[in-house]
DNA sequence: TTTAGCACTCAACGGGCAAGAGTGCTAAAC
DNA sequence: GTTTAGCACTCTTGCCCGTTGAGTGCTAAA
């Protein structure tokens, strides 16, 4: 239990460790520590304490004569106990909410101008997912006649997201074929998930068709990929270049495993999406992530819903030391806010407003 | 006139200086000119000829005891004259085929998965742009009435781009007041410019507008936010990581100034709208671009047209020393791939086909 | 006109040395 | 018992400097 629990000098020395590590991010030593004022006694008592946080393994040393660094543990402990909640600058709460007003009528414009915000105002990369909605079907085809060779389908998937796809025929079409093409289409494609849409119900389609019959394949193949392009995910990274300003990452190792990293955009897509949804702020520091590539950086990020379920997350990326005061300050505010704007989906709304189709 | 003529010999060395240049990223000595066997004569008679070229502009000396280097100039006449033409594998030519064909009916796809064949293929970032259209008008309102309290603006542009927008209402609405609002949309609204919105014409829309008169001022917000949103262009990097490989990035400036040109998009996409329309392929080399950033690297892109129009351009982006041949060979046909694939408009189309909503 | 030879220049490499930062330990002081 | 001053020790960092080697320009001969 005395391993467990810090003495509260401990504590104290540990937090000025990591502030100014986090600050500086330089091994920190005795002597500096005793001169910051922040502790009230001699730069010996501290390489005591130092000595027996290096044991209890909240600390590590480069070598033997450079200062303290913290570890993996140490963070961690940083993180959950000893974090100051960190306050947002009025200047900067005004500054979102007029960025992400004027972005709302788009997700997609919303969730980047949300991780540009994040990036400078944290001055780390940032990154917005936009993760794939649960398995939607189509509630309703409906269609826009726009000459005798195409039409627009519009199709509406539960959830309320829309898309759209322009059809140019190679034969004329009737406004009425049109009309009986999509009756036929809600009778037989709505509500169904791209695995049941079968042979025999492609045939009825044609059949149901009438002169329409030879557009009945390409239709269905359109369908079926609007479906299946609907299920990917998509990630915005934002200020990467500002990974150079952080001596961690001048090693061109480093740099570029990072880069990688935030290209694949596969990797991190599962990570922010395999989560179990959870209101808390996620952070994971060093190997606590899955993804090897991370093990010297460090994750914070959170999930953002639109009435009930999930529709994406924001973060920031950046090295193990990073400011985790500002930015859970930021990535929580930011998250909470796009929660806010994109309402709830309760039925009594008091407001117009507006949704993007989600493409 | 002999001084902007180089002899036969001359433009050899120079080849061979580039070459290796480009495949060894070092400087290049009058020894291992001589001993490539692609010269015959002796590392003296290179020598001679190498001090003629520098004095003529077209080499540099990095320092007294290093090989000589391509200038500006050197790579402009490689470019111009000496490069031989890159005869793309039939293997790189299947996989661009066979990669683009896959997303045809997105654009934003497609273009995506362009840049990310360049890239792969080349071994250098790629970009895509979407180009902003050309002022576009809407051309016809359409809706689709999902209940009484929600239903789907369709907006159908000129050039064939469709945008949608989910409405959700704070009071219930008819279908046929819908029918009428779309009536007076449709009237009062269309082939307008933002600018010939005036208030007359909104007071006008509400008059018609009957009982959805409360609804006319979202709404037409809503349509001008979506007209000006569709003039906004778009930019993809892909493999920016890849630049790592290159020594010249290994700068921690150079890498720098590069990210942040990778990400600010603006000054790029200007930068490939803002050329005119033309069937050529752009090499721009170190200072030719206006983009200061660039001074140590090159750009080499080619506009992407449907049809008449450029909605596009795709590029590589590298060291000045970049495999002109093999980039110019790649981005040449990608850009031909596309702009076939995407078809011409003319008027007897042999198939059906699709375009998404240029979202 | 080409080539061999040679002296010269200069970046790159590596060893050695001094400086400095930080530690652990011991012994005295509180 | 805890804190602190003092000191010896370690190890990185930076610097100086000589050596090495690649590449050149020039000269003179072929």
């Amino acid at each position: 239990m005395d391993e467990m629990f810090l003495s509260n000098r401990k504590q104290q020395v540990l937090k000025a460790i990591i502030d100014a590590h986090i600050a500086y991010g330089e091994p920190v030593g005795s002597k500096f520590l005793a001169q910051s004022q922040q502790l009230r006694c001699s730069s010996a008592t501290i390489r005591n304490e130092m000595a027996e946080l290096e044991a209890l393994g909240y600390l590590e040393q480069p070598h033997t004569s450079a200062g303290r660094v913290p570890s993996e543990l140490g963070y961690r402990f940083y993180v959950d106990a000893l974090l100051s909640r960190y306050e947002m600058a009025a200047q900067e709460v005004a500054q979102i909410n007029a960025a992400l007003l004027r972005k709302l009528n788009e997700l997609d414009q919303m969730l980047a101008e949300a991780s540009r915000l994040a990036s400078h105002l944290t001055n780390y990369p940032a990154i917005a997912a936009k993760t794939k909605p649960e398995t939607a079907f189509i509630s309703r085809f409906d269609g826009v006649y726009v000459d005798a060779y195409q039409f627009v389908l519009v199709m509406l998937f539960t959830g309320g997201t829309v898309k759209t796809r322009t059809l140019h025929l190679s034969r004329p079409l009737s406004p009425a074929t049109l009309t009986r093409l999509l009756a036929a289409l809600n009778d037989l494609f709505t509500h169904k998930s791209v695995h049941l849409i079968t042979l025999p119900l492609i045939l009825e389609l044609e059949s149901r068709a009438g002169e329409a019959a030879p557009l009945v394949n390409p239709l269905v193949k359109l369908i079926y990929e609007t479906m299946k392009g609907l299920d990917e995910g998509d990630l915005r990274v934002e200020g990467v270049n500002r990974l150079l300003q952080y001596p961690e990452y001048n090693d061109t190792a480093e740099l570029r495993s990072m880069l990688s990293l935030l290209e694949e955009k596969e990797d991190l897509l599962n990570l922010l999406s395999g989560e179990p949804p959870s209101d808390d702020i996620h952070v994971l520091i060093g190997s606590e992530n899955t993804v090897k590539v991370m093990n010297n950086s460090a994750l914070v990020y959170k999930t953002v819903r639109r009435g009930d379920h999930v529709i994406g997350a924001i973060g920031i990326i950046g090295p193990r030391r990073m400011d985790y005061a500002k930015v859970i300050g930021t990535v929580n505010h930011l998250a909470q806010d796009i929660d806010r704007l994109l309402g709830g989906d309760e039925p009594n709304r008091r407001q117009e407003r507006t949704t993007d189709q989600d493409d």
